[in-house]
DNA sequence: GTCTATACAACGATAGAC
DNA sequence: GTCTATCGTTGTATAGAC
């Protein structure tokens, strides 16, 4: 007996419409999104969207939501790696992620969006560049406790690193005018690296 | 004797509207606003509006590319300062920019429509952070030709610097959770100058 | 060149049968 | 719970008077 859409059982067709929403607005945006689209992309008839979704703006949010329940904690670092190593690994996993093509499709309809919806763009914020921001700030704390680093305020610095992540080619890549290649990645990924250890480097150990 | 929109006359009219559709476009978003609300707040009618241009789309690239013209190059810096005043003011210029409430309205518009109208990036792109990117850029290499600081890749160096820059303080701006305030913004180019300089920053001399 | 009035299409949301 | 068919509104774009 399947029961109706405010109870928490998992129906199937409203998974479903949710992945078409997904789909559907990351692709074209939330106002240029219609109804009608989602139905199609989801095999149901625009009712059934309605049965389990009471409008376009709950339908939004509950896929943003959905999204930003994916909890990504990257998985821990190698605690024999040093400094470099450490910071390098997590950069490159920053970048990477940041550079799919779903999280630009999110930031950019999020971004877009966050005017309308406020509550939205919070939920967005905690779950994605929020909680990325407060690992890295982990990190970057156990590499000084462990001596590997200085760093006075690892939040602060974990800013400084992302930042310095998401440059000109994540811009450009936003934007839809560049594809970057591996290579470019790890370039960047060396540059923040580097610098960040210039910054903050312990300069006689942890560089063999 | 007024002419038709294809000359290259500037009616008044058309800058009105022109200016309309700025206040309209950057506030909602291309999707959400209607040319009836430009025209209304143009103080025309509807058909006034298409007579001088022959879409929303065309308005819209008008709008954009007309704000994209307004080359905001930097005033020069005074070259008796050193390094850490030099890059100080710069940093300062360019987040006080990148959080004015238009720049961050004009960056929200553009990225939901880059993928709609992939030229209109371009142009945003190439005159705003791309044409940041390269005076910054310029002024490493000033910097780096007196000596001041060592700098072997000027553009890399502006990304890294422009990052620190637009950080976490940004992204919660850009997505109207945060309000920055002076203090805030002076605290967040005082650690991307201190960073920058640790990387490369010439250590005995112009320090006073 | 500018207005009023309107044609035409698309969209969000709902009614009612099964 | 899901469908087909439809209502009412809104928005882009245009026609015709002045």
């Amino acid at each position: 007996m399947t029961q109706a859409s405010p109870c928490p059982k998992p129906s199937a067709k409203r998974e479903v419409i949710l992945d078409a929403a997904r789909v559907v607005f990351l692709e074209v945006g939330y106002a240029a999104a219609s109804m009608d689209s989602v139905a199609a992309r989801a095999g149901v008839s625009k009712a059934t969207s309605y049965a389990h979704f009471s409008s376009k703006d709950q339908l939004f949010a509950a896929m943003i939501r959905r999204r930003c329940d994916r909890n990504s904690t990257f998985a821990p670092v190698d605690p024999a790696l040093d400094a470099r190593a450490t910071l390098s690994v997590v950069g490159q996993r920053v970048l990477d992620l940041l550079l799919l093509p779903d999280t630009l499709a999110m930031f950019r309809v999020v971004v877009a969006e966050s005017a309308r919806q406020p509550d939205l763009a919070q939920a967005f914020y905690a779950s994605g560049p929020g909680a990325g921001r407060a690992e890295i700030a982990q990190v970057i704390a156990d590499l000084t406790a462990r001596g590997a680093i200085r760093a006075d305020d690892p939040a602060r610095l974990a800013d400084l690193f992302i930042g310095m992540l998401r440059t000109d080619l994540f811009m450009r890549t936003l934007l839809g005018l560049a594809q970057p290649t591996e290579a470019e990645r790890a370039e960047a990924v060396a540059a923040a690296v580097d610098t960040l250890l210039a910054a903050c480097g312990v300069p006689n150990a942890a560089t063999p």
